[in-house]
DNA sequence: ATATTAGATTGAATGTGGTTCAAATTTATT
DNA sequence: AATAAATTTGAACCACATTCAATCTAATAT
């Protein structure tokens, strides 16, 4: 078996998992459909990837990969200014939230590892296999490359004169990738049973993308008093 | 035994899984541990609670109560206007995220269940005993009051003129809570290994604080167009 | 007081499902 | 053809969550 039959027989694990896991999540589904999925015996799946865990990131990686690529794809986009761009990335990025939402539940898993993984208390708690776990390092690079492209798209944009030029780049970019985090943690409840609290599907959105848009847009004067209020803090 | 020394019981229970869960986290806590935390038997911990995620969202039911709390103290404040009361907020928030990871990582993953309880799809790969878990109720109250909390002081905000008064107090709300859902995502990951890309720890909290605070204040002048742009749907 | 009953508690047994591993098979190398 | 290396298997293992019949305790009724 040479090495491209190997690769095969991980893509083809990798595909069964992708499948299950989209179909009834990562606890429902079991090590063992996996393997009967692939039409391979359990313990070769455990040969392929360390154990469960180490398969799920193999999924994250391929979901922040779709992702980096919508980064990438506009990014490279011709005849858009940054401000066109960006609102193209926060759509696209919507998009792919709702409509690949084991992919994008994955990648916000890997965020939460993430955040145990760079704090010295709760990294202990982790499981070491993840750790050492290729597709676990190499996610850490992608979600920074992707940090890295929309804050090149929001400097374009503050060139370009579509965005206004007082922001900093990295902080806005990260402010919007903030935003599109917790829009979709919040976006189900709320369309679903707000009704009560006067939000209605067709307004959330549209409301929710337009406050963004004058965060970013001409339309802002600066704050009087630059920096934070002193009441802050 | 009388009905406060069952509660007394439960309470005992509940305060042992939150110690443990604090320190090992969800998956590294057994429900044997808890057990011996208690001093009682295994099989006991199963007539208070029905499963271990239950009890996970009687620890979760109680953060959200925490929260909750803030909310409810702020919006009794005297002598502060609505600008002053979300900033407030704001910062009460941010404080509970960071200080209180725990309970903090049930309220998320609460809202992950939130999600898919709303969507008739998913809402049949969730755990059944869960659905049925007063806690879990309870906890879609509490989420739905936190909201209605937030929107009073938004609203009182405008009122009061301390915002700026086109603002719709239900988007905004939960635009802002979707900015400070996503800010901790983000957190741990930037502050830890940005420098390359020059955000410093002391700039991206105040920066995205004072983003926020653009966004509510009256430095900004309504856009052009009132809505969103034909160019983005 | 004693019997009765409901509630609380135990701990051993069960079951699920992830993980390991020695042995077998296949493929590559000499 | 012999040897070595890489793959593959499936049964065994083990960690835990969960169940349950039996036991104990305390309240209530007689």
């Amino acid at each position: 078996m040479g090495a491209q039959e190997r690769v095969q027989k991980e893509k083809l694990i990798l595909d069964t998992a992708i499948k299950l896991f989209t179909e009834k999540g990562f606890h429902g589904t079991k090590m063992d459909e996996v393997a009967k999925g692939a039409n391979i015996s359990k313990g070769l799946t455990y040969f392929y990837y360390k154990n469960k865990e180490d398969l799920y990131m193999a999924v994250t990686k391929k979901a922040f990969d779709h992702l980096k690529d919508i980064f990438r794809d506009i990014y490279r986009s011709k005849n858009k200014n940054g401000m066109e761009m960006l609102v193209d990335l926060i759509s696209k990025y919507m998009d792919f939230s709702q409509e690949q939402r084991m992919y994008y539940e994955a990648i916000l898993n890997f965020m939460g590892l993430m955040n145990q993984y760079n704090d010295k208390e709760l990294r202990s708690q982790m499981d070491p296999l993840i750790l050492e776990s290729v597709h676990f390092n190499k996610l850490l690079d992608i979600h920074h490359d992707c940090g890295k492209i929309g804050i090149q798209i929001v400097s374009l944009g503050i060139k370009d004169g579509s965005i206004r030029p007082e922001l900093q780049p990295e902080i806005t970019f990260y402010t919007l990738w903030s935003m599109l985090i917790g829009y979709e943690r919040l976006n189900g409840p709320i369309n679903y049973e707000m009704k009560e609290i006067k939000i209605h599907v067709e307004n959330w959105k549209p409301g929710f993308i337009k406050m963004m848009q004058d965060l970013l847009r001409g339309t802002i004067r600066p704050s009087r008093s630059p920096g934070v209020q002193g009441s802050l803090f």
